[in-house]
DNA sequence: GTGTTTGCAAAGTGTTTGCAATTTA
DNA sequence: TAAATTGCAAACACTTTGCAAACAC
């Protein structure tokens, strides 16, 4: 098993942990999201993998998956693209790349992005994150 | 004509340094977009305004309008929820404030916000803009 | 068994498009 | 009058939902 594998019964508890039921597709979803190293998936994305793998899943559950494990917080929503809905599996405080050619996001190294001054939230409000998505083309 | 107010004219030769014939409908949303304050819009808040002011303009002229203004220059996209688009009359470089309950935008002043480090983006690539967008919430 | 979850198909939302009628130059 | 633009309605892409059948506990 490679080293960045986690055992099968790491999914499980994760999904029990969240109130959820393992059930054959949450499990096949979450081996898939959270077997390997960090990703950045759409629902067509994962679903495209689920069906590659021969895993039996609708889009819709995995749609609603992707829900429920953001809530649980086991993924977060990235927002870069008006048109697609993008789920990272690394919860921790980073920002993205978003390579609008091909809608590919990268997490960007925490050492080579940081703010020099957080601005003040209006009266009555507090920050619920900073997100900075740099977006890179084709240099010509 | 207020201290914010342009005249008439300078809206019929924004648009025609565009390209575009200033049509009636072009007009009255140009109107509506730089006669003031710098403003956030999105297409149906925008297409809301026009008939509140009795213009009659369709929800699909103000789409093609909206972007026919940013493909000139005259306004920039924000992408920062992933069901709308909006718009920017401000096209200068600066970075946004969110309210999620209530779906509004607002610049963050420029002085309050910098970043410290710029990452070096991927072999190949160049940066197309680094967009900063602050959540914000109603404290507790 | 009982409550949860799934998958389908239908509905929903925001946006774009084809095209005839209208408007601009 | 030739070319651009409009507005409608239909089409679209992505996402959510209602509900009966299947599944987990």
């Amino acid at each position: 098993m490679d080293k960045n594998m986690r055992p099968y019964s790491h999914f499980l508890d994760q999904i029990r942990l969240a109130g959820l039921r393992p059930t054959r597709q949450r499990l096949a979803l979450a081996k898939l999201l959270f077997g390997g190293e960090n990703r950045h998936v759409t629902a067509e994305s994962l679903h495209g993998e689920a069906q590659a793998e021969k895993m039996r899943v609708s889009l819709a559950t995995v749609y609603n998956t992707l829900h429920q494990f953001t809530n649980a917080g086991l993924l977060r929503e990235i927002v870069v693209d008006a048109q697609r809905s993008y789920f990272d599996t690394n919860t921790g405080d980073h920002h993205h790349f978003y390579f609008e050619k091909d809608g590919k996001l990268t997490d960007i190294d925490k050492d080579t992005i940081s703010l020099a001054t957080i601005p003040q939230p209006p009266e009555g409000k507090s920050i619920k994150s900073v997100d900075i998505v740099v977006r890179v083309v084709d240099s010509y």
